[in-house]
DNA sequence: CGACGAACTTACCCTGCGGTTACTTACCGT
DNA sequence: ACGGTAAGTAACCGCAGGGTAAGTTCGTCG
């Protein structure tokens, strides 16, 4: 037979057909979040069907975690380096920033995995994200904590609550950036420490 | 016959009803988006079946958008009537923030119907849900523009930057909120003036 | 050349969801 | 008393999505 070839092996090797797997899932699991993202898409996608996923990864949540821990693994071991630069004035913040541009500067959409409202409450999933999720709020708290003291403040809501705007800024910033595709991550540097300059300018 | 009537009318009378599938269904949608909250889920909350739903709300678009308008419009009402009371100071910002939360005081999970990323990206649903993002953008986008001019600031992708981070900033806000509900509106305003004088002294 | 394993697919099962039909109970005006 | 109507439900349908079984093609090594 010369065309066809629907069935059976393409010849492309595990580990490279895996890459590809998690690249169209990050997206995807980005796109619609956990819940809504359909594993036939996802396949679709990824240029393969199916049963393909479910033989390399075992289940929806087997992919989802890896893609979570290809997405978190690399962007938390940058920011723990990036946070030892930061001290307690809202400028050196920037450092934080630009880790997290960098590491994302191959597929910003990753950024959405995070913040994915829509997966499970219980379960491997939850465990592994909400892990994630204290090691990052421990890394910004500890630099909330440093910085209200620095002014006088010690109530531990209010630095709390401030950790949660400084993650929360973050956030919007890389979304915004999802919106502007064009800019890179040194324009994004750039854009943040004008920004940052204006507001603590008065 | 005494126990029972498993069927058959409870004497509630529509309107009533109504207010309370809607209660329950705010908190389907804001805690599990969309397309995850399953009807019959808020039905169970409401303490009635599925059916019931469907005859006073048609569907689950129709259900969705009655949730929407009913959170968002007394919310985008009260904001714009705040906005007239922001100058180009950051300390200013407090009288948005004071509205956003006194209008949420009675569900505050309400507020994660807005930024729901589950909801259809096109019909009905999407159209009213970017036309109160438009406006909220729009409030957002004054504010920003004349706080960047009165900084010397003229860069129309800065202004669309601030906006977004002075938009995620009030979620971030909100949903600190949501995780200490003990706080009062009050509170929470108390707080933010706290933070923002902490900030902007450098 | 032959056969074994890795890379792939088609076709299927089953649960759960949105939505509907047909029925039951209670209230209320006359 | 009684009948119309509003309030409410159990049981069902079609379909989409996660997950599986069994089979097909291709590279490779003796």
């Amino acid at each position: 037979m010369s065309s066809g070839a629907l069935v059976g092996t393409k010849g492309v090797p595990r580990p490279e057909r895996e890459q590809q797997i998690i690249a169209a899932a990050v997206d995807e699991f980005a796109a619609r979040g956990y819940a809504a993202a359909s594993m036939v898409v996802i396949a679709r996608r990824a240029g393969i069907s199916k049963p393909l996923i479910y033989q390399y990864f075992g289940s929806k949540d087997g992919l989802y975690l890896t893609c979570l821990h290809s997405v978190a693994g690399g962007l938390l071991d940058r920011l723990e380096v990036a946070e030892l630069s930061v001290d307690d004035s809202v400028a050196s913040r920037i450092h934080a920033l630009q880790a997290v541009f960098e590491a994302l500067e191959p597929q910003p959409s990753a950024w959405q995995l995070l913040y994915d409202t829509t997966k499970p409450s219980d379960g491997p999933i939850a465990a592994a994200a909400q892990d994630y999720q204290r090691r990052t709020a421990a890394l910004a708290a500890s630099g909330s904590e440093r910085f209200l003291r620095a002014r006088g403040l010690t109530d531990s809501l209010d630095a709390s609550a401030l950790t949660a705007v400084w993650m929360g800024l973050v956030d919007s910033l890389v979304l915004w950036w999802l919106h502007h595709p064009q800019e890179t991550a040194a324009d994004m540097v750039q854009r943040c420490y004008r920004l940052i300059s204006a507001v603590t300018a008065g």
